[in-house]
RNA sequence: GCUGACGUAGCUCAGUUGGUAGAGCACAUCCUUGGUAAGGAUGAGGUCACCGGUUCAAUCCCGGUCGUCAGCUCCA
C-alpha cells in the first residue's frame, strides 16, 4: 500500500497510508482533535469526519468554532429535528431544512398548528435521539430509485425537487439517520451524539419554495450546541440584543413613537430623535455640497401624468397610495424622487459640458407596505431618503459609481460603521432594457468595486427592473440584514422622459441615469445607529451632550452659571434641577446614556471649577469649564466615536 | 397580505378558571439639602386596544377590526 502526504493548515505534513480515514488521521494528532471534529475539509471540499483519504492533500479538521463546521452541525441538528417531528407526527410531510447563519431550521407540512408546548416536547425528543448517537449513513441512488424511494404520496415535496435535479453529473445522495432518512447532499456529522443542547426558538409561516402562491409550511427555526455554555452565551447574546433593540431605546430615550391610532408605519420624531436626525442631515448636506453634489428640493406629489410617464403606475401601483382629485385630476403622493428630479433636467438643454450633474435631495416618500413586514424605523410607510439622481454620459458612468460607493463607504466610516456587506444585484426576470446594456452595466458594476477592493457577492436576479444594482446592507442587533446604501443603474427613465444632452459632436445623446442613496432612508439609518450604539451616542450625536448636576438646591445658582457657558460655547447642555441626592442624579442620566455629566458643589463652586463624569467611565476628574469646554468641542468637531 | 403568539396605568409587568383591577418606576405635593448608579411620606392616574356576540353579569368565553412581535413573501 503506498503513502499519501497529508498537510495540515498550520503547514506540517505527515504520511499515512493509503485509505485511512480523515477520523484515523485526526486521532493519530490527538484524541481531543478527534473527538471535537465536526467534519473535514479536504482540499477545500468538506466532507464527513469518517471519510477515506485515497490521495496527498490539504486537510482541515473543522470544529464547531469553524464557520463550516458549525454549519455541518446545524444542517445535522435540523434532520435530527425533522427525526424528532417525524415520531412525534407521522404524518408529516418534509419541505427543507439547511442550516443557516445563525442556527437551521425545517419546513414542513402538518395538519395540526404547533404550539410552543410542541417545540418543547420535539426538543426533548431531539435530545432522547440524539443519545442514541445514531450514525449519519450516506447512499447514493438512481433518479428513478429516488423517486421510488421518496414516493409521490409518501414524500410530495422531496419528489418534486428530485423530479428536479439533473442527475446526469452526480449520483442523487440521501443520508440515514436511524428511523429517519432525507434527501440532502450532506455532509454531516459523524453521529447525533455530538448534538447536546438543544432550544427551538420560533415556529412560523413560510410559503413552499418561497414562493406565495404556494402553500404555506410551517418552519421551526432553532440553534443546537455541544456545550452548556454555548447555549448560555447564546442566550445572554439575544437578552443583549433585546435591550439593543432600536425601537426599545427609542421608547426609553424618547427619541420617537409610532401611534396605532395614527397609522401603522408612520413616524413621530420626539425633541431628542430629531436633535440627532439634524445633526446627522447637516453632516450630509455639507458632505454632499464638498462632493460635487447640489441640493434640490420636489413636491411631495404629483400628477397621473408623471407616473403614467415614469412606468410607476404600471410597475409600483400596488406600493403606492390611491391618488386624490384636485381639479378633476389624480394627483399620487410621491413613493419615489426620481420623477421630479427629471422634471427639474428637462427645464433646459443640457450639454455634455454640464454632465455628470448629481444632484441630491432628503426626499420623503410614502410607500404602502403589507402590514406584516412593519418593523419600528426599519420598514415603515413614511421614510426620508436620502437620494440623489446622477446625470452623466456613458463613458462617465464607471467613474460615477466608483465615487458614489466610495462615498458611501466614508459616510458609514464616518458613523463608526466597518462592517459593511456589499452585493450586486443582476437582472430580474421582468427587466426592461437590451441584454447587453445589462451585461455591460453589470460588468461596470463588478468593476467598479474591483477597482475599489472590496468584496462583494452577486444577489443574481436582484435588480431593479430597470437595471443592476450596488447595495449595501448592514446588521441589527439580531444580525438580521438590512438593505442600506443602494447605487442603481436606470435604462428605463431616461428613455420613458426622452432626456438628452447635445454632445461634444453636436448631435443628441442619451444620458445615462444613476439612482442612489447612502444612508437608503433617514428612518432605517436612525434605526441601525441606534442598535450601533446602543444609544450611547457620542457627543457630536448625543442629543444632550452634558448635563449639569448641582449636588445640592444650594448649588443651583452655579450649575445654572456653568450651563450657561456651556450652552453659550455651543454644547447641548441641561441642567438638572431636581430635588434629588446626586446619587440619583447620577443614575437618572448615566440610564440617559448622556455622555458627559458636570457635578457641581462647594468644592467646585470654591474653586470656580467643574467635576467631570463620563458615561460608563465614571469620575474623570476636576476640570476648569474653559478646559473642559475645549475638549468637548474638540470631540464634536472632530465627531470622535467613543 | 400569509402563519402563529400577543394587546391590563405614561413605562415594565402581576392578576381575575366570568362578579367592573394591582405592583415597581415615572408624575404631583410635602419632608429631607445630600459628593459619583435609586432618601422618605402622601396623592393622583385604568371604558383591562376597539366593535359586536353569548351571559343575570365580559377585562376574562366566541367572532370581527386595529395594532405589536417572530417568521414567510416583498423592500430603503
Amino acid at each position: 500500500m503506498s503513502l499519501i502526504k497529508i498537510t495540515f493548515p498550520d503547514g506540517n505534513s505527515k504520511e499515512f497510508e493509503q485509505n485511512i480515514t480523515a477520523y484515523e488521521i485526526a486521532k493519530s494528532i490527538s484524541s481531543r482533535l478527534a473527538d471535537d471534529a465536526l467534519a473535514v475539509s479536504i482540499n477545500g471540499n468538506i466532507r464527513e469526519i469518517s471519510t477515506p483519504l485515497t490521495e496527498s492533500a490539504n486537510v482541515k479538521f473543522l470544529t464547531f468554532d469553524d464557520a463550516e463546521g458549525k454549519h455541518v452541525y446545524w444542517h445535522s441538528s435540523s434532520h435530527l429535528m425533522a427525526h424528532a417531528i417525524q415520531a412525534l407526527f407521522p404524518e408529516a410531510r418534509f419541505g427543507v431544512g439547511p442550516a443557516i447563519e445563525t442556527g437551521f431550521y425545517y419546513d414542513f407540512d402538518i395538519n395540526t398548528q404547533l404550539t410552543d408546548d410542541d417545540l418543547r416536547k420535539i426538543e426533548a425528543k431531539m435530545l432522547e435521539l440524539a443519545q442514541q448517537n445514531s450514525p449519519f449513513v450516506r447512499q447514493e441512488l438512481s433518479k428513478k430509485d429516488a423517486l421510488a424511494y421518496f414516493g409521490e404520496v409518501k414524500d410530495p415535496y422531496k419528489v418534486e425537487i428530485i423530479s428536479e435535479i439533473d442527475d446526469t453529473a452526480n449520483a442523487i445522495s440521501i443520508y440515514k439517520e436511524g428511523e429517519f432518512t432525507d434527501l440532502c447532499t450532506g455532509p454531516h456529522l459523524p453521529g447525533t451524539g455530538k448534538i447536546k443542547f438543544v432550544r427551538l426558538l420560533s415556529v412560523s409561516g413560510s410559503y413552499w419554495r418561497g414562493d406565495e402562491k404556494n402553500k404555506q409550511l410551517q418552519r421551526i427555526y432553532g440553534v443546537t450546541f455541544p456545550k452548556k455554555k454555548m447555549l448560555d452565551d447564546y442566550l445572554a447574546f439575544l437578552e443583549e440584543a433585546k435591550k439593543r433593540d432600536h425601537r426599545k431605546i427609542g421608547k426609553a430615550l424618547d427619541l420617537f413613537s409610532i401611534h396605532e391610532e395614527a397609522g401603522a408605519g408612520l413616524i413621530y420624531w420626539h425633541p431628542k430623535g430629531a436633535r440627532i436626525r439634524l445633526e446627522v442631515e447637516d453632516f450630509w448636506r455639507k458632505a454632499h455640497l464638498d462632493g460635487g453634489y447640489e441640493l434640490l428640493y420636489s413636491p411631495h406629489m404629483g400628477k397621473s401624468w408623471l407616473w403614467e410617464t415614469s412606468g410607476h403606475l404600471k410597475t409600483y401601483n400596488e406600493n403606492m397610495y390611491a391618488p386624490m382629485k384636485v381639479d378633476e385630476q389624480d394627483y399620487f403622493i410621491k413613493p419615489m424622487n426620481c420623477p421630479f428630479h427629471i422634471m427639474i433636467y428637462k427645464t433646459k438643454l443640457r450639454s455634455y459640458r454640464d454632465l455628470p450633474l448629481r444632484w441630491a435631495e432628503l426626499g420623503t416618500v410614502y410607500r404602502y407596505e403589507k402590514s406584516g413586514v412593519l418593523h419600528g424605523l426599519m420598514r415603515v410607510r413614511g421614510f426620508t431618503q436620502d437620494d440623489a439622481h446622477i446625470f452623466c454620459a456613458h463613458e462617465q458612468v464607471e467613474s460615477e459609481v466608483i465615487r458614489v460607493v466610495e462615498f458611501a463607504r466614508d459616510m458609514w466610516a464616518a458613523f463608526g460603521f466597518t462592517e459593511l456587506k456589499f452585493y450586486v444585484s443582476t437582472k430580474p426576470e421582468k427587466a426592461v432594457g437590451a441584454d447587453e446594456d445589462w451585461e455591460k452595466a453589470t460588468a461596470s458594476m463588478k468593476h467598479a468595486m474591483d477597482t475599489l477592493g472590496l468584496p462583494y457577492e452577486i444577489d443574481e436576479g436582484g435588480g431593479a427592473f430597470y437595471g443592476p444594482k450596488i447595495d449595501i446592507k448592514i446588521k441589527d442587533a439580531l444580525n438580521r440584514e438590512w438593505q442600506m446604501s443602494t447605487v442603481q443603474f436606470d435604462f428605463n427613465l431616461p428613455e420613458r422622459f426622452d432626456l438628452r444632452y447635445i454632445g461634444e459632436d453636436g448631435k443628441e445623446h442619451r444620458p445615462y441615469m444613476v439612482h442612489r442613496a447612502l444612508l437608503g432612508s433617514i428612518e432605517r439609518f436612525f434605526g441601525v445607529l441606534i442598535e450601533h450604539f446602543a444609544g450611547a451616542f457620542p457627543p457630536w450625536l448625543a442629543p444632550v451632550q452634558a448635563a449639569v448636576l448641582p449636588v445640592s438646591q444650594n448649588f443651583l445658582e452655579y450649575g445654572k452659571e456653568i450651563t450657561e457657558q456651556l450652552k453659550k460655547a455651543g454644547i447641548r447642555a441641561e441642567l438638572d434641577e431636581k430635588n434629588e441626592k446626586i446619587g440619583f442624579k447620577i443614575r437618572l442620566w448615566e440610564t440617559e446614556k448622556v455622555p458627559y455629566m458636570i457635578i457641581v458643589g462647594e468644592k467646585e463652586m470654591n474653586s470656580k471649577s467643574i467635576s467631570v463624569r463620563q458615561h460608563k467611565k465614571g469620575d474623570i476628574g476636576a476640570f476648569a469649564v474653559d478646559a473642559f469646554i475645549a475638549k468637548l468641542n474638540d470631540e464634536i468637531t472632530n465627531k470622535l466615536i467613543n
